[in-house]
DNA sequence: AACTTATTCAACCGCGGAGAC
DNA sequence: TGTCTCCGCGGTTGAATAAGT
C-alpha cells in the first residue's frame, strides 16, 4: 500500500554540510540531474535525507544562484510582492532571478520587516501582509494562481525539465479548470458568452448589473444571464481563457471581483464598443480598462488599457509593463527573441500534443510606457497549460 | 582582550497538496 | 476510495559572525 518510506532515519547525518558532501551531491546531479530526491542520497553515496539534499542543492549549490547583497531594485520588488502575495516566498523568488526563496525570506525577516516596523507610521509605505492567516487571506487563496517554477529557476537538465513539465501540466490545467468550474457553477459562463456579441457590436445584454465595481464594493449583485438565443454565440476557449486571465491577476480580491469584471464587460457590450477597420472592436476600453485597473493589486505595475475582442485574436493590452525574468533570453526553450522588445512564441502548439493552442505573439512594447499584447488563437484549456502558466505568471 | 548582544543565513521541522498504490 | 509517501513550502532554530560595550 502506498509508496516505500522516503528515507530510513537511521544513521543520517544532520547539520552543516561538509565540502566532501557538497562535491558528491554536485557530481551526482551534474551527471544524472535532479529528481527522485528519495533515492538520490543512496545513489550519490550520501548519508543524508533526500529532503536535505534537495534543500542544499536549491538553496546553496545550484550554479545559477546569485549571492551577495540584494540590489535596491530587488528590495523594492520584494516589498511590492510581499504586499500583494504575503509570505509566499517561493512565488516572490520567481520574480527575482537567481535568488532563492530562503534567501528572500531571510532577508525579509532580518532586515525588511524591521524597516517596515520602523516606518510603521508612514502611511504611504506599503504594508506587509502578516503571516498569520486571516479569514480574508484564506478566502483569497481560493482564486490564487500558484506561480510555478520557471526555467530560470531550474537546473537546465532534460530530466528535470520533463519532470517539471509533466507536473506543471497537470497542476495548471487543474487550476484553470477549477476556476472555470467555479465560473460555470456560478452561471457566469453565460456572462462571458455575452461578450461575444461585442465583436459584432450588436449585443443586447439584458439585466446587466450597473452597480459599482472593485473589491471594495460589496453591493455587487450577480449579473443576470443575458438572452442568448443563438447558438452562434458559442464562446471559444481562447476567449474564455482571456476572460479568465483578465480576472486572475486580480485574484487577491476573490471571485466577486471576477464577477464584477464580467458584469462590466457586459455593461460595456451594451454600449457597443469601438469599431475598428478589421471588424473587431475595443470592448469599451475606458470602462473596462478603468475597471480592471481599479482591481489591479499593483500600484504601478501592469495595467490593462484595453481589450480587443477580435474573434481570431482576442487581445489584452497592458501598459507599464516590466519584462519579467521568465521572458528573458535565457529561456530559449520556449521563447525566441526577435528583437529586444518583441518576442514570438515558439513551439507552442507542439507542447500540448494536440496542437490546439497557439499564442501567436507577444509584444512587450517599445518603451517604458509600453504596451504589451497577447494574442491567443484556438486556445484549449486542457492542452497548452505551460504557456498559460507563463502567461498567468507574467500577469 | 573579553564578554555580551545583534545579525545573518544554512538547515531543520512540520504541514498540506498531489500522486502512487 | 482510502492510505501512504513524495515533494515543496513557510516557519523556525541555532551556529557562526559581527558589532557594541
Amino acid at each position: 500500500m502506498g509508496r516505500s518510506p522516503c528515507c530510513s532515519h537511521e544513521e543520517l547525518r544532520k547539520g552543516a554540510w561538509t565540502v566532501q558532501e557538497d562535491q558528491k551531491l554536485i557530481a551526482y546531479i551534474q551527471k544524472h540531474g535532479t529528481g527522485s530526491w528519495r533515492t538520490l542520497p543512496q545513489k550519490a553515496g550520501l548519508q543524508r535525507c533526500g529532503k536535505s539534499c534537495r534543500l542544499r542543492w536549491f538553496n546553496y549549490l545550484r550554479p545559477d544562484i546569485k549571492r551577495g547583497k540584494l540590489s535596491q531594485e530587488e528590495e523594492q520588488t520584494i516589498i511590492k510582492l510581499q504586499a500583494v502575495l504575503g509570505n509566499r516566498w517561493s512565488s516572490i523568488a520567481k520574480h527575482l532571478p537567481k535568488r532563492t526563496d530562503n534567501e528572500i525570506k531571510n532577508y525579509w525577516n532580518s532586515y525588511l520587516r524591521k524597516q517596515f516596523e520602523k516606518n510603521a507610521g508612514d502611511s504611504s509605505s506599503p504594508k506587509p501582509i502578516s503571516s498569520d492567516s486571516s479569514p480574508e487571506s484564506k478566502s483569497n487563496d481560493m482564486c490564487m494562481v500558484p506561480l510555478e517554477k520557471t526555467d530560470c529557476h531550474e537546473p537546465n537538465t532534460n530530466q528535470s525539465h520533463q519532470h517539471k513539465l509533466s507536473k506543471s501540466t497537470s497542476s495548471s490545467t487543474h487550476l484553470l479548470n477549477k476556476v472555470a468550474s467555479k465560473i460555470l457553477a456560478s452561471g457566469y459562463l453565460e456572462a462571458i458568452k455575452s461578450c461575444q456579441p461585442v465583436v459584432a457590436g450588436n449585443s443586447k445584454s439584458e439585466g446587466v448589473v450597473k452597480s459599482g465595481i472593485g473589491p471594495q464594493k460589496d453591493n455587487i449583485r450577480d449579473p443576470l444571464v443575458p438572452n442568448l438565443t443563438s447558438p452562434s454565440h458559442s464562446v471559444t476557449s481562447a476567449k474564455l481563457l482571456n476572460k479568465m486571465a483578465t480576472s486572475l491577476p486580480h485574484k487577491v480580491y476573490g471571485l466577486e471581483a471576477v464577477k464584477a469584471v464580467f458584469s462590466k464587460l457586459m455593461e460595456s457590450s451594451e454600449k457597443g464598443g469601438i469599431a475598428t477597420s478589421d471588424g473587431s472592436s475595443f470592448v469599451g476600453s475606458d470602462q473596462v480598462g478603468s475597471c480592471l485597473n481599479a482591481l489591479s493589486p499593483f500600484e504601478d505595475g501592469p495595467h490593462i488599457s484595453k481589450i480587443i475582442d477580435s474573434p481570431s485574436s482576442p487581445t489584452l493590452m497592458f501598459n507599464q509593463v516590466t519584462t519579467p525574468s521568465c521572458f528573458s533570453e535565457d529561456n530559449e526553450d520556449n521563447w525566441q527573441c526577435v528583437s529586444s522588445n518583441y518576442v514570438s512564441f515558439r513551439n507552442c502548439a507542439a507542447s500540448g500534443g494536440g496542437g490546439d493552442c497557439s499564442v501567436s505573439e507577444i509584444n512587450l512594447g517599445e518603451s517604458s510606457s509600453s504596451t504589451s499584447c497577447f494574442l491567443f488563437e484556438n486556445a484549449d484549456l486542457g492542452t497548452c497549460d505551460d504557456e498559460i502558466r507563463k502567461y498567468i505568471q507574467y500577469l
